[in-house]
DNA sequence: TCTGGGGTCCTAGGACCC
DNA sequence: TCTGGGGTCCTAGGACCC
């Protein structure tokens, strides 16, 4: 599916200094944590999802290889996913053994001299290094990772932060790929859009539109040609990434959050006003307790509802800096009596927007540092 | 088959001000 | 009495990522 080894390019190395950027990626990663505390599970078809109850309201966070095999996939509803597979393990989501698990990654690759770690999430972090040879550095991080965790990871070498989390791709399982200026086209210039890391379905089908199908339609069009399609930021933007152009600095500063929130998807609909106050009180609770943890002040919120069956609204309101956790309550109920009433509810999400610190605006985000 | 939960950023359109 | 144009703030919604 994915082609493996070696690019094939030839002749001199196309970084100034011998600086790379490489992308490492965690193979099956919760699946794979999974059958390191329970051996037993090797081989077989494991799904994690939900509370590991395939007659609940849920989804699929991983499936093992052996599960994928049966068309199982991220995100497929528990339910269906059960069916395919009948005799499939399914386990909960225990997101405190993969902190920990991604806690010993990172520290593993942050010990590696030189390099400037950026973590893009549990499972997969870019990083910088300095060196004539980026295989065998790559390799060489496979098996730090393997022996510090029991753990393999893919390991994506670029020029830009886009190829190198592009390569990954290439690489899995447990490889490296080298993908840069040099080869991008021949490599990429044949598949579809949405293979770009920022391309979706809905912005393939709108490139679509315009007669951009490949990645090497994208690559040659005109950034001002796409300005009245996805406006003055995005147009261009998509056009860059078709040239797999883009940021080629790994930064380390720590991330410091917008906002915190909480959603709930309810296993009946609420229909009666009592249980939406009573679900939005716990949920602001939630939210609040890791807000006054960060002990930064609340400036926006927004309240998320979800009437059944899948038609979602939200409600905002900007609000004067506060800290105090009656006033965010008190705010938030307002936003209740925005609610339908007479409509059944099948998910309540309440997110707070906290007050950003002027140094800390240009952290980089954990999933558009790249951007 | 019936769709999680936690994030980020962009855009459009209305309100308001000068 | 009716109206331009630019700027900024706010809300709602959309798209994408892990």
């Amino acid at each position: 599916m994915v082609r493996k080894g070696p690019c094939g390019q030839t002749g001199t190395v196309s970084q100034g200094e011998n600086q790379w950027v490489l992308h490492v990626d965690l193979d099956q990663f919760i699946a794979a944590v999974e059958v390191l505390r329970r051996p037993e599970l090797a081989g077989k078809p494991v799904i994690v999802g939900g509370r590991g109850d395939p007659t609940e309201r849920a989804v699929v966070s991983t499936a093992s290889y052996e599960a994928r095999a049966f068309g199982v996939g991220s995100g497929m509803p528990l339910r269906v996913a059960a069916r395919k597979v009948p005799d499939a393990v399914i386990l909960p989501v225990d997101s405190e053994a993969y902190l920990a698990a991604s806690d010993a990654v990172m520290a593993t690759l942050r010990a590696q001299p030189g390099a400037t770690v950026q973590v893009l999430g549990w499972d997969e972090a870019f990083m910088g290094v300095s060196t004539a040879d980026p295989e065998t550095y790559a390799r060489g991080l496979h098996d730090a990772v393997l022996e510090s965790t029991s753990l393999h990871c893919s390991v994506g070498i670029g020029d830009t932060l886009v190829r190198a989390k592009i390569a990954t791709g290439f690489a899995k399982p447990a490889g490296v790929f080298r993908l840069t200026v040099e080869n991008w086209l021949a490599v990429m210039g044949d598949r579809p859009t949405i293979d770009l890391w920022g391309v979706g379905s809905k912005v393939s089908g709108r490139l679509a539109k315009l007669d951009i199908t490949t990645v090497a339609q994208l690559a040659a069009c005109d950034p001002a040609d796409l300005v009245p399609e996805f406006g003055p930021k995005m147009g261009p933007w998509y056009a860059q990434l078709g040239r797999g152009d883009g940021e080629r600095t790994v930064d380390d500063t720590p991330w410091v959050a917008r906002g915190h929130s909480r959603e709930t998807t309810y296993q009946q609909d609420l229909t009666e006003p009592v249980q939406v106050d009573e679900a939005v009180r716990e949920l602001v609770a939630r939210v609040l307790e890791d807000v006054i943890a960060e002990g930064r002040p609340v400036i926006g919120l927004t309240l998320k509802v979800r009437y059944a069956p899948f038609f979602t609204k939200t409600y905002a309101r900007r609000i004067a800096e506060t800290f105090d956790r009656e006033d965010v309550l008190a705010q938030a109920l307002n936003l209740v009596g925005k609610i339908e009433p007479e409509r059944p509810i099948r998910l309540l999400g309440f997110r707070a927007e906290m007050s950003m610190p002027e140094e800390a605006r240009k952290g980089h985000t954990p999933t558009r540092s790249g951007w």
